[in-house]
DNA sequence: GTCTATACCCCGATAGAC
DNA sequence: GTCTATCGGGGTATAGAC
């Protein structure tokens, strides 16, 4: 066809992509090279750079597919009718993904503490948005629950599960991203039942 | 005197690990460089190595800075005759700290991230440790306090300073730091109170 | 104990043949 | 579009003078 090519090119850098997000997420940014997202995405180290300028713009590429991973995450969560339904299947999301957090935390979240350390460069502000994408979601499902302070609560169940992740990382125990996850949904279901705090 | 030299040499170590400890919280282990830390200590770049073998070396006399940290911290905290009253007072020393946590993270925290993507050296463990220093401290006090699932408590607690030091770092924002400090400080009265969950 | 010079390796990026 | 060879820079670690 006229367009095999295209699509083959279009394939490589899917592939690329998806690599990246993979491999950045398991060995973290500085400690991965072009040679390990080029092995991993089956394509030759030489020809990475036709795809993409620079290895930021790889890791532009990775937060871009985390940004993705979590719209279809959110777009599967929107089809119940219920908010706190959702809220409550997006912990359960989470802790299902214990094992992978365990070994290497939540990928967005990882990564975003790397990359904040960096001032230059405007990767650091990406990551932060993706982050931004969940609080929103979440935020909304808060306030479609009428309940106040929406963004609060929001803040507090994502910085739940950033420091289960981290904590369950460090501790290499998948039982802690169990049982702060139980908690979370105790905490879900206390806040539609008027409870305080 | 027969020692000067001796203090001089223990001066310089002490300098490499203060600079150590300091420059990898502020760039990450990958990011630092031996001559960063040696610039850092004001210390010649080749003499570093004869105070440390390798730059594992010194990430690991970071990692023994921090646990010396929080115990001097905890230790102050134990004066207190009131375990509810210290724990309060750890949540507002974190808050006190939220200059640095926006702009690099929990210094333990994004270190122990760093470390547990590596499979080999074992320094991995080595940063769980300190969290579980912390974690240890908590617990203690939850325990004085005479609660239900002290440990349970504990990782909810560390839980929550870790992520919002994540999400105060991402989104650049210390009122994270303030909120989540206040609520954090809300639960643990509700917690002696009687109050649920 | 201190410090300089440098060996050695690895990585990001480019040039240019195909 | 694909791939190889390589350049140039920078980093860890060491050798060895002082």
């Amino acid at each position: 066809m006229a367009n095999s090519t295209v699509s083959r090119s279009a394939d490589k850098r899917r592939r690329l992509t998806a690599a990246a997000a993979d491999v950045l997420h398991r060995q973290g940014v500085e400690r991965t090279t072009i040679a390990d997202i080029a092995a991993a995405a089956d394509v030759p180290v030489g020809n990475v750079y036709y795809y993409f300028k620079t290895k930021d713009e790889l890791v532009q590429a990775a937060l871009a597919e985390h940004a993705a991973h979590l719209a279809e995450l959110t777009g599967e969560l929107d089809r119940h009718p219920d908010p706190l339904h959702r809220l409550k299947a997006l912990v359960a999301a989470w802790v299902e993904q214990r094992d992978v957090a365990v070994r290497f935390g939540c990928p967005t979240g990882t990564l975003a503490a790397e990359l904040d350390k960096r001032a230059e460069g405007g990767l650091d502000e990406e990551a932060g948005k993706v982050i931004g994408l969940l609080l929103g979601w979440v935020e909304r499902q808060f306030r479609e629950l009428g309940l106040p302070d929406p963004d609060g609560l929001a803040l507090t169940l994502v910085a739940g599960y950033q420091g289960m992740s981290l904590l369950a990382s460090a501790l290499r125990d998948p039982d802690v991203m169990t049982r702060e996850g139980a908690r979370l949904t105790r905490w879900l279901d206390s806040l539609s039942q008027g409870g305080a705090s």
